[in-house]
DNA sequence: TGACAACTGAAAAACTTTTTCAATTAGCAC
DNA sequence: GTGCTAATTGAAAAAGTTTTTCAGTTGTCA
């Protein structure tokens, strides 16, 4: 992610590598507060307003994904799976990432039941991790 | 909406009754504060502690349904199509229902991959409508 | 190494949602 | 109908989340 933010022209601060180590090293999904608390463990002082700014940009940017089930949409995720979606235990928010595969049919299938066009989709599973099946 | 209220024992107040009908009228989806105005020219003194509460009750009785594109998170519409998901158009957040078909390969697939127990999903499609193309 | 636009944190403001509590009322039994 | 009671309501306060503002700091590039 850090490169990434790189290649679009923003700069490399620490406050910025430290929530983007946290997001990186995350299993679960963080809100907020959860990642600015754990920003502070690798670099004491960074304030809330810049984690939502860095949320907010590694998110247009496609390298965090919010999640809405489980986390009440606060939560984000790092995205390891490009053109993935997110698959969320119930016990333990444990997030993992799954390719998407198999859904042309059904939104082809919508579009044309519709008329509308069809631009994006949004698709969370949620269920059990082995663990805490 | 107004039968399921009673049928789970719920009483029919004239506030809840507003509520319904304003949810069942509309064609996009609306915020809390959008469904109090409206919810306020049927019945004047609808508080919005009231509209929270009732929309609470409709999406744990799954007769309304959060939407998440588009309207950030807060917006509810109508859920006309039992086991179904919403298409919303990005223009102007009219909200469809289509049917849920075709997804229980993928499901399979990725819980045999990620050893997860899938309990539900949430599916949204965004697009533009016939109107607004 | 210096210049400058980008970035930061603290505080305030703006919003959204939940809780509290006294007053009201829908639904039921009679 | 009438009265009873638990459920419901709205206003206000509290709690929680997100955005804006702004003066000061700092990466990056020449």
């Amino acid at each position: 992610m850090a490169a990434g933010l790189r290649a679009n022209g923003y700069k490399l601060t620490p406050q910025r590598l430290a929530v983007v180590r946290v997001l990186r090293e995350a299993s679960e999904h963080l809100t907020p507060l959860q990642v600015l608390g754990r920003a502070r463990g690798i670099r004491s002082g960074v304030g809330l307003t810049t984690v939502y700014r860095t949320l907010d940009l590694l998110s247009e940017l496609g390298f965090v994904r919010r999640v809405h089930l489980g986390g009440g949409c606060q939560a984000y995720a790092p995205v390891r799976e490009r053109a993935g979606h997110h698959l969320v235990c119930q016990g333990c928010h444990h997030v993992v990432d799954f390719p998407c595969v198999g859904l042309t049919a059904l939104i082809e299938q919508t579009a044309r039941q519709t008329g509308f066009t069809v631009a994006s989709h949004l698709l969370e599973l949620e269920g059990l991790c082995p663990a805490c099946q």
